[in-house]
DNA sequence: CAGCAGATTGACT
DNA sequence: GTCAATCTGCTGC
């Protein structure tokens, strides 16, 4: 079943981020449809969470789209590299979004085999699983209600025992906010890297 | 405008 | 373990 606008608005992010385990995120690029099962998440809390891009109410035209309502993708480039997927949630104004670290392949492998160029399938991590899935900077501001990029609850049950909560990757720069359990993970023996 | 750091990755020593 | 890839945004001249 395809997530919903309600889905996505009534969750803050650290909500989102552990409710959307397990769920599968799916793109139609050019018709050819590949998927994966989110095996990780990060939330960023909004204004107040000085690990996110809108720390202290910050609006540049990059992380614009995190103000709007949510149930749309967020996209931007990392290093000048690698495209970063966020899903943002909540309401207009309030700037939540939940940053999808790692799928496990569901659907179309032998695509995202190709789009990797790598001798062996890696989606484990927030790079690596754009670029299987087709994802760019021009998909940022897409609906994800709509046809291109959405995101399905296929029946995955995800235990609470198995959901392993840390602090945040790579956000040292965050101060004491770089601590904060906003990582969630399916236990590790389950995640491809 | 120059310099630097960043929600990362893969190649190489 | 080190380092380069290279776009956006922030700081300081």
């Amino acid at each position: 079943m395809k997530l919903d606008t309600t889905f996505y608005r009534e969750r803050n992010a650290l909500v989102a981020a552990h409710d959307l385990l397990g769920m599968a995120l799916f793109t139609s690029i050019h018709g050819v449809r590949t998927a994966g099962i989110i095996t990780e998440t990060e939330a960023y809390m909004g204004e107040g969470d000085k690990a996110s891009h809108a720390s202290g109410g910050r609006r540049t035209r990059r992380n614009e789209v995190m103000y709007a309502d949510g149930g749309v993708a967020y996209v931007y480039l990392c290093y000048g590299i690698h495209h970063l997927f966020n899903v943002v949630v909540l309401g207009k104004d309030q700037p939540h979004a939940v940053l999808i670290r790692a799928i496990n392949p569901l659907h179309g492998a032998e695509v995202m085999l190709d789009r990797r160029r790598s001798p062996t399938l890696t989606t484990g991590g927030p790079g690596t699983l754009t670029q299987a899935l087709g994802i760019r900077t021009d998909h940022n501001r897409e609906d994800l209600t709509g046809g291109r990029i959405w995101l399905e609850d296929v029946g995955v049950k995800v235990p609470e025992k198995k959901i392993v909560i840390g602090p945040r990757v790579g956000v040292d720069y965050a101060g004491e906010d770089a601590r904060l359990p906003y990582r969630f993970r399916i236990a590790p023996s389950q995640l491809i890297r």
